[in-house]
Formats: C-alpha cells, sequence, structure tokens
DNA sequence: TTCGTCATGTAATGGGTTACATGATTAC
DNA sequence: GTAATCATGTAACCCATTACATGACGAA
C-alpha cells in the first residue's frame, strides 16, 4: 500500500520525503493514520533500487542554495517504469485491493487511472461490503446466539455503516456509468473539466 | 489486541482454539476480517505459558469418548491471573484501546467490565475520532489544497462516517451515565437483566 | 544559544498473514 | 472409501511501528 501511495502522489509532480509523508496523511487521513518515516524511507529506497523512482541530485551546498536554502532534501520523481507499475497495481484485482485500507489508497488516486479499472475497484469493493452486511445481518438475526447488549449494539452500528457504504458506492457508480466525477455538491463547483482525459460519452 | 479479544471469550466459557475463532470471526465481524490460526494458535501457547490460560486435558482416545467423540480438541480456560490480566487490559489507557480495531475488541466485551472503564474507553474513543473530523473539516474547507473530485468525495465520506460515529459514541455515553446498557431498540427486547451486576439505578 | 520544525535515516520489534503439513471425525 | 469439515499446529514472510540517532535551518 505505501508503494501505491507514493506512486500516486508522485505521479503528479516531484517530492521529497517529507512531504510525501504529510501529503499522504491529508489525503488518507479519511480512512487511516500516517505512516511513518520508519517505514517511508525504506520504502523509497527499495523503490528507487527497484527503478520505481529516481531522486534529482540534492542541491548542493557549494553551488548557490536554492531559495530558502532548504538542502538536504531528496526530491524524488517517477521513472516510467514506475508509472507503468502504478497502473499494474492500480489495476490489480488482489483481495488487497478490496480491504478498508486497500480500497481507500485506490480510491484516492483515481484520477490518475482509467474509468475501467475504476469500476472493477468499485464492485469489488462493493460485493465485499455487501458480503459484510450479509454476515452481519445473519448474526443479528439468528438472535439464537446471545450476544450481550453491546456486541448486539457493535453489529448493528457495523450493518448500519455496510448499508450506507454501499449506498455510497452506489452513487459513485452511477457517476462513473454515466461517464462522469462523483457529484460536486457542497460548494466547490469550479468544474474541473481539464483532467478527465479518457471519457468518450457511452 | 489476539490476547485480549481470547482472554475476553475465555472469560465466559472454556473453548478450543477452532471454536474461539468462529466466534471471534461474528464477533468482531463488524469491524474485522477473522484472525487466522496462524497468530491465533502461537498467541494460545504464549498465553498458556505466561500463565493466563490452562488446557483441561484433551480427552483420552483409551477412556470413554466424550459423546460425538471429538477428540483432539483442547479447551482452554482462564486462570485467575487471566482474569486479572483480562480487566487490567480492558482498563489500560494505551492509544491502542481507542483505534477502531482496539476499541472495537474493547467495546465488544464491555459487559465484562466495569462501567468505570466502559466510560473512559468511551470518551477516549470519542476524543479521537473527534479529532479527525476536525482535520477533516479543516482539509475540506482550505479547498486551497485543490484536491481532485475524487479525494474530495473521500474527504466527504470520511468525514460523515466520523460524525456518524460521534453522534453514536454520544448516544452510548448518554445511556452509561444513565446506568443502563444501550438501546434494545430492534426486535430483541428481551432484556437480559441478568448480567448487569454494576447498575443500582441512578 | 537554544528551541522548534524540517529532514533523513537505521535497528529492533510487533502483530499479524499465507502457505503448508497433518490427522481425526462425520456424512455420503 | 472418499470428501468435507473439524481441529491443531509450524515456518516463512510482510508490512508496518516505535524508538533512536543525526543534523540543518529559522526564529526567539
Amino acid at each position: 500500500m505505501l508503494e501505491l501511495a507514493v506512486l500516486g502522489l508522485l505521479h503528479e509532480t516531484p517530492m521529497h520525503g517529507y512531504e510525501l509523508r504529510k501529503r499522504l496523511a491529508t489525503l488518507l487521513g479519511a480512512f487511516r493514520a500516517a505512516f511513518s518515516y520508519g517505514s517511508l524511507y525504506p520504502t523509497l529506497r527499495r523503490m528507487r533500487e527497484a527503478g520505481w523512482i529516481t531522486h534529482d541530485e540534492p542541491a548542493r551546498r557549494d553551488e548557490a542554495p536554492p531559495l530558502t536554502g532548504r538542502r538536504g532534501r531528496i526530491a524524488y520523481r517517477l521513472t516510467p517504469e514506475g508509472k507503468e507499475r502504478f497502473a499494474e497495481l492500480m489495476a490489480s484485482t488482489s483481495p488487497q485491493a478490496f480491504e478498508d485500507t486497500g480500497f481507500g489508497v485506490h480510491f484516492a488516486f483515481f484520477s490518475r487511472c482509467e474509468p475501467a479499472v475504476r469500476l472493477r475497484v468499485l464492485e469489488g469493493r462493493r460485493r465485499k461490503v455487501e458480503e459484510r452486511r450479509e454476515a452481519l445481518r445473519d448474526t443479528l438475526q439468528r438472535t439464537t446466539q446471545r450476544l450481550d447488549a453491546y456486541s448486539l449494539e457493535l453489529q448493528r452500528h457495523g450493518l448500519d455503516a455496510c448499508e450506507r457504504e454501499v449506498r455510497w458506492l452506489n452513487e459513485i457508480i452511477a457517476c462513473e456509468s454515466a461517464g462522469r466525477p462523483p457529484r460536486a455538491s457542497f460548494g466547490n463547483d469550479a468544474d474541473s473539466s481539464s483532467d478527465q482525459p479518457h471519457n468518450s460519452q457511452e
């Protein structure tokens, strides 16, 4: 997941580790705590060795220090192989992609991938959530189980969350099928028609 | 977490590994996939070595096979030290206890612990979710960030989930303060007044 | 000069998963 | 007798975390 997340962010613009981590924190904050440096930096090294990313030479101190002068930073950018790798990971239908975190990371980078891939991920996720929902309905109906009040409440809350997510997914899938990004209600009506390269409408 | 979960289940009645896992799967199914045997059995061994649990001798084949005849099963039960350990883990205010999974496990065993502990866990969780909620509101308001439509939608959905959970927690906290278990709406009106040892009503 | 934040990294550890190996019991 | 499921376990690995070490830079 970290690898995909890094590829996703660098897909747009080069960045150094520290910034990468901050951007990731806000981007994935809806469903996950920030990744730690202890996993980020080793991952960056691995990815560099694998050839997915390169780092521009850090600005040397003996040359003119760049603007605000920060010097030790290492800006990474995607290689062509990295772009391929990104597409590959986004498209992979491994069960991981439909788990909470995996799905979240995929979703966050949906604008960087093809509509067909988005649809497959969304439908995979929906299937998974529906399964969980059915399981929860089962447990709640078979009161034979005699769960205590707290466990029951937990199941109920979980079921509610599942139902809600399925509805949400359905909305988004509907948008996708209509060939447009999700509802832009709620303030931000500046429709960015710029980065929608993949839709011929049909 | 697995350790706490096992202690929690065995708190009620002895059980063998396989059953433990199934029970856990339905009990925690609302927010987590089942634990694998690969983590369950080693954990059971660790816990036995630590003295939290013991296993009754497996029924010997050369004696009368017990009823349906299953033989290899090893039923574990809690030792007094295990009970203490359970109370200790339930009461610990480590940040872990307020994470998604950690909180879920705690909540699932609320009926096995004291009201004061429940309240602390619930309030800790609420604080955590509120923090996340504020962070999400921030990101959504500072549209300066120029997130794409998908990321925006993700944040929105996340924010919604946070708000919902806070409301849910508030309900439950209200019940706790009133000295009664969560609302028993929705069918199961067989009020089990049996296992509520801690409430004098006030 | 000292403190906070930016910035990069390593070592040890943790808490789980997957895949595998084994065998008893039950139902057909 | 054979397939499904019950039941226990090990070994290898994975992906991340915590704690630690280092140091530059800007502001007080």
